[in-house]
This record gives structure tokens, C-alpha cells and sequence, in this order.
DNA sequence: GGAATCATTGGAAGCGCTTCCAGCTATTCC
DNA sequence: GGAATAGCTGGAAGCGCTTCCAATGATTCC
């Protein structure tokens, strides 16, 4: 059997009181007793149980990171940042993956009435008004990541400005057709990156055609950032009679899609068809993708240390930080590098 | 305060024992007395605690998944499947991350001595023999995923006739000088592939030059899996005096690298390079690159499934599953799609 | 020198469950 | 009819920790 607190309080002739206050590097203990009772921990090679801890405190020092089926290479990038903060501050990840956005209220739920996490981190998802209000009530750790929440700490980017900027850079290339393919619109970002858009086209005199903005929707389930919708869109575009010269893109997993789409039609990128996307994920290096920059590194560190904060502080007031994003020139857009915002 | 089982005893006029029992659904309860207490139960709104559980029965219902930093698009898909089966079975999955190889042991001993998870899914890494002997002997449930050990359950590809594959495509493609750009050799998979490409040269009576051989090695903390280290290794091929015309490259993300140190040189692929990659994750679509595929959603979910079982019953016979590769040909190879094979 | 204070320490109670054992009632068997 | 048996149920003990309170010895202060 493992070796518990009594062994180790027998062994080094304590109370089991000493040793627990060991443990926890409490101030109130002798210098030399401290040492004695270390030196035992480390002969039986104790560790103590996790779930005891977690029991008599009331606290299981894990947090959950809760998303939308795999967003994959996006939550990869948003994950290192989360696990760098939370591994340093000893915390450890549970990670719970969502695949019908109804069912995000039984996760809540349970992780809330099961004590199974000491916080959550929302990515992506939306809470539902009624859950909203129960975990506002009983305090509950919640920041939410790429969305936002009047009450909830919210973690996010300049959707409509990097929209604006997307859509501005197309324009300044001449192009007077430009077209937009979204996601579903229940989702705040696109909902968000839309109205960039639709400015970035007034701004520029241009007027907006219903009918160059497509929304993703082959699988309602998802909400449509993802390569298949990307795909569906652009060759809902082509079938267009006089179709846009360049598209604006909610997301880079969706462009990768609409650039298969683009080459299944034979059509030249940028010449045919210039896109810019939205996310820089890694994936954008690798395509050529010219998108707009997320800084998804530090929205995932700042999400984390947040979350500990809340944790440890509790009462704090709502956190409301609103990345910057900026336009990474590739060759997807037809502009040559370096002459971004030129 | 959240209601405990006493309270669902209490208001349902019951013991406590009965409400457990209704719980963990056990058979000797009558009929009438379950329904009153799930009603109670459900009234209100009771969730057992979690930790309390834990500690009484000695089960965390937790999983946990240990892999080399981010590993990223190669676990993204493994997850997937892992995720498939421990949901359906009611775990949670916990997340650690490990970037240096050394210090697996520490997390394996916290995790082993400290309860925290119910078993390990141990990906792309080695075990040290000490801490192996630790945990056959406290019979500890481990599962290995892309690696190989004689005395754990071990879910792997067969490396060496995936790169056999790769080798020889390129070489039935007409090319007599093929190189190969592989992972540090600590890594199993890397040193098997590279017999694979070996016996394939053999096969095929071209000779082995040690020049045609490039280990990635920028980083020596990484395994060499990784984008970086695949474009520095081509760079030095790049350099040879004679070139190969073709490489195989042990990873996807190793060629995605590598591709980007061919464009920089502006040269063509596969016309003055041809490239086989090792592994088909969604990337390899991207990129137009001809690959070795491996079933990793499949791999995913074979472990967590074995896992599982271990878990449940205990002693069972070692897992040594190899699943089988296939050639998945793109652009990159200068075949025709559908030509595999001939 | 004795009272008051301080720094440590021991260990009981309690966290919320599971499980085992004993007890109770109803049924079955001679 | 009484004993044996079966079917349910109640609740104490125990899981391994933290924390609080009381106790002890050492130190300081008049």
C-alpha cells in the first residue's frame, strides 16, 4: 500500500497535524522539525492522496477546458498558451469536448454540482442565459475565450477590425467584387466579422450584394468554421453568373477548404480568385495564406492566468480584453509582401 | 450549499446507504423505493461530489494523456478517437504536456502515486525502465500510442513497411539517388522507418550513402518531429554536391519544412525534388503531399478502448497491436494519383 | 518569581461518499 | 405454528486529507 499521512506523522514521531502543515509549507513550524519530517516524506516516498486533499479542501486544483468539436489547429495554438500558464501554477487540464452546442449545459452542469474542476475555460461556445445566471450566482470560475459575455470575463479579438482590415486590403487591390464567405451567424465572431465587412465596403463606396456573402451551413450541428463548409461556400460562389474576384473568409481552416474548391475549378489563386483569411493559424504559412493575425498564444496565457486569478481571488471585476489583429500579407491576396496597410 | 446524499436521505426518508445504492444503480433495491429517491434526487437537483467518490471507492474516473509538446496535428487526430471512447465510457480525459523527455518520469510518478487518474495513455514517448518496473509491478493500467514496449500494451504502425513503401514509390518512380530526412533516432518509429528505407534501397540494389541521410537534430530537447528541423535538414541536402532527387521524410510536419526550403531555393516539387511524407494528417491534403497514412483515429480510439478495459479488468494479456500503412499518393511524388502500388 | 504571551504541536472532527454488517419484515418450508 | 430463508434497508466505519482548538513548553515582562 501506499504510505499516507499517518505513516509519515509515525515514522517521524509528529502528529499528523505537523505533517499536513509540512505539506503545505505553513509558516508556523520549527525550522527543525520541518527538515525531520521532509527527510521521512521523502524516505516512504510519500505523495499525499489527491482526492483527500481535494476533498477536505474543496478544491481539486483542475480546470476545464471546455470546446466545440475539434476546432483542431486552432485550439492547438490557443491550448499552448492555456498549458503553459496553467502547468506553471501546478494546475492540471481536464478537457471536455462538445459536440452539440445544446449539450454544453449538461457539461456545465455536471463539472459545477460534481466539483470535478475548479474553473472553466469556455472556447468558443456561447453560455446559455439560464446556465449564465446559476454560475454567476454561485461565483463559479468561468473566463471565455473567442467570444464574448456582458458578465463573464471575456477573452477575444478585434473581429471587426481585422474583418475591416481583410476586406480593406482586397479592395485596395483593385478588386470591386468582393465577396465574403461566413459561418453560421450565431456564432459572435462572424457575426461580428460581418458587420467589418459590410463597413469596410461602405467606407469604400462599394455596395453590398446579398448574394456575394455566403454563409457556411452544409452541417447545422457545427457552426461552420470549419474546411468542408469553406469548400461548400466557394463552390456555392463559382456557381454565381458573375461571380466576385476576391472573398473574404471567416476563418483559414474554412479558406483551406474554399482553396480546394478553387482548385478543383481550375481557377488560379491569386489571379482568378484572391482570398484572405482570418486566424493565422500555422496552417496559413503553409498555404500562403494571406489572413489576419490572432494572437492566439497570448489570448490562450492571458485566459489561464485569469482563470487562476479567479480562483484564488474570487470577487474581481469582469475582464474585458480585446485583442488587436493585424494583416499578415502571403500570396493568396495578390499584394506583394511588406506593403501591408500601404 | 449543494445538497449531500444526507439531505436526498433525509427528505426521501431513507438511509443513506439506499440513496448510494440507487446511485451506483445496484440491483438489490426495490422497485418503489428507487423511484421515490430519484425524485428526490432529481427535485434536488443532486450530483454526487466527485472527490468523495473518488476517495471512497479509490477511482478517479479520470484518464490521463501524456505527450511531447505539442505534437500538435498529429495528436489533434489521434485525440479525436481517444476522445470518441472515453466519453462514451463517462471519463474525463487530463491533459499533460511534456517538453522535456526527462521529466516524464516525474509526471508519471505524481500521477501514479498521487491517484490522480484511473490510467495513462502514454503518446509518442518512452518509458524509462525503472518507472516501467514501477508500474508493472503496482499494476498500474498504461497504454502506449506510436511507440513500442516489450511488457506494455503497445499501439503502433508498421513503420518499417510504411517507409519501405514510401522508399520504393519513389524509386519505382524512376529516381536512383533517394534520400531520407528522419527524426532522432531515440525515437523508435524514426529508427524503424529508417530500416525500412534501407531494406527498400537493398531491395532495389541502390546502395546507401550516409550523405543521403539527414538527421534532424537543430533541437536536441524535441525528437525532431517537427517543421523546423524538416527545413534545416533540407537546407543541408540542398548543400550535398550530387542531391538526391527524392526524399522520403519521416513526418508530415517534418515536410511541410521541408517544402518551404525547396520554394525558397525555388526548386520544384517533384520535378527537382520529389518528397514522400509519413503519417497523412490533414495537413498532408493541404500540401499536395504524397504520404504514408496511418489510421490515427483509429489508433486513438483502439487505446483508449484498451485502456479502458485495463482499467475495468485488470490483468489481461499485453496488447501488441501494428496496425498496417498504406501510400496515399498526392502531388508531390511525381506519380499519378491512383497509380499506388503499380 | 509568577503571570502573561508566544511559538509549536497533537489530534479530533469533518469533508461526502461507498461498503459491509446487522437488523427487520415478509415469505417459504416442514 | 415455528424455524429457516430471502429481500431490503439503515447507518457505522473508513477512505486520506485539512483545520481548528486545546495543550505544552519556552520566553518575556513586571
Amino acid at each position: 500500500m501506499k504510505p499516507t499521512i499517518y505513516d509519515v506523522a509515525r515514522k517521524a514521531g509528529v502528529g499528523i497535524g505537523t505533517v499536513s502543515r509540512v505539506i503545505n509549507s505553513s509558516p508556523q513550524i520549527s525550522e527543525k522539525t520541518k527538515t525531520r519530517v521532509l527527510q521521512v516524506i521523502r524516505e516512504l516516498n510519500y505523495q499525499p492522496h489527491a482526492m483527500a486533499r481535494g476533498l477536505a479542501r474543496n478544491r481539486t486544483h483542475m480546470v476545464a477546458i471546455i470546446l466545440p468539436t475539434f476546432t483542431g489547429y486552432f485550439f492547438i495554438e490557443l491550448l499552448r498558451g492555456i498549458q503553459q500558464v496553467i502547468t506553471r501554477h501546478q494546475y492540471d487540464i481536464v478537457l471536455y469536448n462538445v459536440d452539440d452546442p445544446k449539450r454544453i449545459d449538461v457539461f456545465l452542469k455536471r463539472t459545477l454540482r460534481e466539483r470535478r474542476v475548479d474553473g472553466v475555460l469556455l472556447v468558443s461556445m456561447s453560455i446559455s442565459k439560464a446556465y449564465r445566471e446559476k454560475y454567476q450566482h454561485a461565483r463559479f470560475p468561468i473566463v471565455l475565450v473567442d467570444n464574448f459575455h456582458e458578465e463573464l470575463d471575456s477573452i477575444y479579438v478585434e473581429n471587426e477590425e481585422g474583418a475591416y482590415l481583410a476586406t480593406s486590403h482586397l479592395i485596395k487591390q483593385g478588386h470591386t467584387r468582393v465577396g465574403m464567405i461566413d459561418a453560421q451567424l450565431q456564432s459572435r465572431p462572424a457575426k461580428i466579422r460581418l458587420q467589418g465587412y459590410k463597413k469596410a465596403l461602405r467606407d469604400h463606396h462599394l455596395p453590398f450584394y446579398e448574394k456575394y456573402l455566403v454563409i457556411s451551413d452544409s452541417d447545422t450541428d457545427k457552426d461552420g468554421f470549419n474546411r468542408q463548409a469553406g469548400y461548400e461556400a466557394m463552390k456555392q460562389i463559382l456557381m454565381l453568373k458573375n461571380p466576385p474576384t476576391a472573398v473574404f473568409i471567416s476563418s483559414d481552416v474554412q479558406a483551406a477548404g474554399a482553396i480546394r474548391a478553387l482548385q478543383e475549378a481550375d481557377l488560379k489563386i491569386p489571379d482568378d480568385m484572391a482570398i484572405v483569411g482570418f486566424d493565422d493559424i500555422e496552417l496559413a504559412q503553409y498555404l500562403g495564406l494571406t489572413t489576419i493575425h490572432q494572437p492566439l498564444y497570448e489570448m490562450g496565457r492571458l485566459a489561464a492566468q485569469r482563470l487562476i486569478d479567479r480562483i484564488n481571488q474570487g470577487q474581481l471585476d469582469r475582464l474585458d480584453k480585446r485583442f488587436s489583429t493585424h494583416l499578415v500579407i502571403r500570396d493568396s491576396c495578390g499584394a506583394k509582401a511588406g506593403s501591408a496597410g500601404s
